[in-house]
DNA sequence: AGTATAACCTGTCTGC
DNA sequence: TGCAGACAGGTTATAC
């Protein structure tokens, strides 16, 4: 569920609220939740360990703790952190700390996975180890996503491929080709100069623009106090489907790319046929 | 190698 | 009203 924006909205919020609590005990109610390591270890690395520092990458959190190890956690698509009872229905993990206070994984779905890995390592977790360019990093440089864009791949398609793009989810890869008025399924390397850029510019300014909105909340995601974010209210495509576009009131489509629904205005967002085939006819 | 589908789950919404 | 089927903000193994 929670994109980029919505992961960074949460590592701020545990940032005030977890960071320099001890972890006394751990309920892993769940434990498929678990990966490459057992409970026991699970257990053993984290009871007594004060958590030093939440992280993000990409979606994924990370908990460095004080004693070298570091606890990794993505989301999935549906999985939120709740501090207290507030609204969790306990399923997944609960984290207790040495104040009384409580952190629950509330992930219905079971989408949501944990890792166990050494601080020093945690880089090198293959699911990490594979992740592309990242906003607000410095490996985001336009000479690496101009690169990117050298493939017969629906561009749609391509912002979801997190070993090429991290941290874009499917509200904000529809969001972001409306913004450039670009088809989602052009293919990379048909986009101009200008479109290429303007993806680069833009993924980064809406997730700032998400961020300082506390997420968007279209149907499950909340912080951690159960709040919602505000950015759904900014959206201009993503679960529009039939409404009218903004811009010029045409009724906003929905397709289907691999599985994944894509929001779009056929009028501002036209698919364009690659100049080679207007040669062709030519003949 | 690089890209497209299927699968993982359960709750909720849609259409017949 | 009831129920079958589709769909959900993600990642991964598997199949071309």
């Amino acid at each position: 569920m929670p994109e980029l924006p919505e992961v960074e909205t949460i590592k701020r919020s545990l940032e005030r609220e977890v960071v320099g609590k001890e972890i006394t005990g751990l309920e892993l109610r769940r434990p498929s939740l678990l990966q490459d390591a057992s409970p026991k270890e699970l257990e053993a690395k984290t009871t007594g360990a004060k958590i030093v520092r939440v992280r993000r990458r990409a979606k994924y959190l990370i908990f460095d703790l004080d004693n070298h190890y570091s606890l990794i956690l993505h989301l999935g698509l549906e999985g939120r952190l709740l501090l207290d009872e507030k609204e969790a229905e306990e399923i997944g993990l609960v984290l207790h700390f040495a104040d009384g206070m409580k952190l629950h994984l509330d992930d219905i779905k079971g989408y949501s996975r944990l890792f166990l890995s050494p601080t020093q390592g945690v880089e090198r977790l293959p699911s990490l180890a594979k992740l592309g360019l990242e906003p607000f990093t410095p490996n985001y440089k336009w000479e690496s996503f101009e690169k990117l864009m050298r493939t017969n791949q629906e561009i749609k398609r391509l912002l979801l491929d997190q070993a090429k793009i991290a941290g874009v989810g499917n509200i904000y890869a529809s969001e972001v080709l409306y913004r450039c008025r670009i088809h989602p399924r052009q293919l990379a390397n048909e986009l101009t100069l200008s479109e290429a850029r303007c993806l680069f510019d833009e993924i980064q300014k809406i997730m700032e623009e998400a961020i300082q909105h506390r997420g968007a909340s279209v149907s499950h995601y909340r912080d951690i106090d159960g709040s919602k974010g505000e950015f759904q209210n900014f959206l201009k495509v993503y679960g529009r489907a039939g409404r009218p576009c903004e811009r010029c009131r045409t009724p906003i489509e929905e397709i289907d790319q691999g599985g994944r629904g894509t929001f779009f205005c056929p009028k501002c967002q036209p698919l364009k046929e690659p100049a080679k085939f207007g040669m062709d006819e030519l003949f």
